[in-house]
DNA sequence: TGTACATCAGTGAACGCGCGTTCACTGATGTAC
DNA sequence: TGTACATCAGTGAACGCGCGTTCACTGATGTAC
């Protein structure tokens, strides 16, 4: 026996999932149209608005989704950073995890990040300072157990997200030699910049 | 006197122009139609057809118009570092000197970088090689001169791209005041890197 | 220089297409008594 | 439990719209002699 309620639910997943399986390199989410996202979903066209106002509003509701699971993902890689030092490999690891596995997801933040809808944009951008926070935590006790307390956090988190993006950016495209060789890239360059922001005066 | 090709030839400087002007925050090339394009350059849809053969053909001719000044920017960054040290300031503030002066071709490199469209993000990637290439040349030469042989240069480079790039994206969102800020920010993340490059041993 | 013809950039009408959205409907599920 | 009514997710027909592209044309510019 299925309620209404559990099959509306269903329903609105059917669209959520159609969505986000027509993401791709070629296809981004301001390039769906409503009754592409509908066919897919086995639906039909006018159906739609029983879940959603229209395609912006089911987008932000894959934002939200989006940034969920990051979030998720940053409370995993917080439990798995045991040691000392070993903060940017198993971050770097989890999020290469992250992307591996919920490709679309990643997609849809990337390209939107700077995509042409102000309104997702900004959703994303919030979603982005859960990430930047937990960072700049984690370098302001690294900075204060080397008794550097002037290091400018922040701009160091900022770079390091940025450039783990720029990672996950390629990593989309890559084949898996060439993902393991960007991991192990991007480590370097985050150690590089953590080095230098512990070592400059400033 | 104007002879066929002139006219010709001003007539495709109009689309192309018609194209870039209508650039913005809340359009990206992808979202633009011909009939905007001929609309906005004065022209019927059908004369479009005598200069380009589709909306991708018109497309790579302004990737390579910003790839263009992209090149004469770095040119002029070259000639201004004079003095040892200066490059980071320098290539910092010519660059964000060009996202001031050409904010649609920045954007158009921007968000087709990472757009739906193959050809744009393959265009666009062998404008950067150029970028790219230039830097690493520096960083091989300060690393010589500081007796670091070992310096993965191309790395290094590849990472200042991505952070200056980055710091573009903000750059035409902020005010007048944010963008200096920006600058400082990015001339310190660059610092950063680069002191860090020199300071780790691999 | 003058004439006859060729070239070709720009055009207006027309096409078929997929789109987002409206509307009145259907029929299964849910609720009141 | 049975009956009468309410709710509401999903539908199919229909709409007007902007789109990319084709086609045969026009008339100014260019060329050959």
């Amino acid at each position: 026996m299925t309620t209404r309620l559990e099959q509306k639910n269903k329903t609105r997943r059917a669209i959520l999932d159609a969505a986000l399986k027509q993401l791709s390199d070629e296809r981004s989410f301001t390039s769906l149209s409503l009754r592409e996202v509908t066919r897919e979903a086995g639906i039909a066209p006018t159906s739609f608005y029983r879940h959603f106002d229209n395609m912006n509003d089911l987008g932000l509701a894959l934002v939200e989704e989006a940034g969920l699971s990051l979030r998720q993902l940053l409370r995993r890689a917080r439990e798995r950073i045991t040691e000392q030092g070993t903060a940017i490999d198993t971050s770097v690891d989890t999020f290469a995890e992250y992307v591996q596995n919920y490709p679309n997801h990643f997609r849809l933040l990337l390209k939107e990040k700077t995509g042409s809808v102000a309104e997702f944009r900004a959703a994303i951008h919030v979603e982005l300072l859960h990430f930047t926070a937990e960072l700049k935590d984690y370098i302001d006790q690294r900075a204060f157990e080397h008794s550097r307390p002037n290091v400018d956090a922040l701009l160091i988190a900022d770079a390091m997200i940025t450039l783990v993006f720029a990672m996950g950016t390629k990593f989309l495209e890559a084949n898996k030699i060439l993902r393991l060789s960007l991991i192990k890239d991007t480590k370097l360059q985050l150690k590089m910049l953590m080095a230098g922001a512990m070592n400059l005066v400033n």
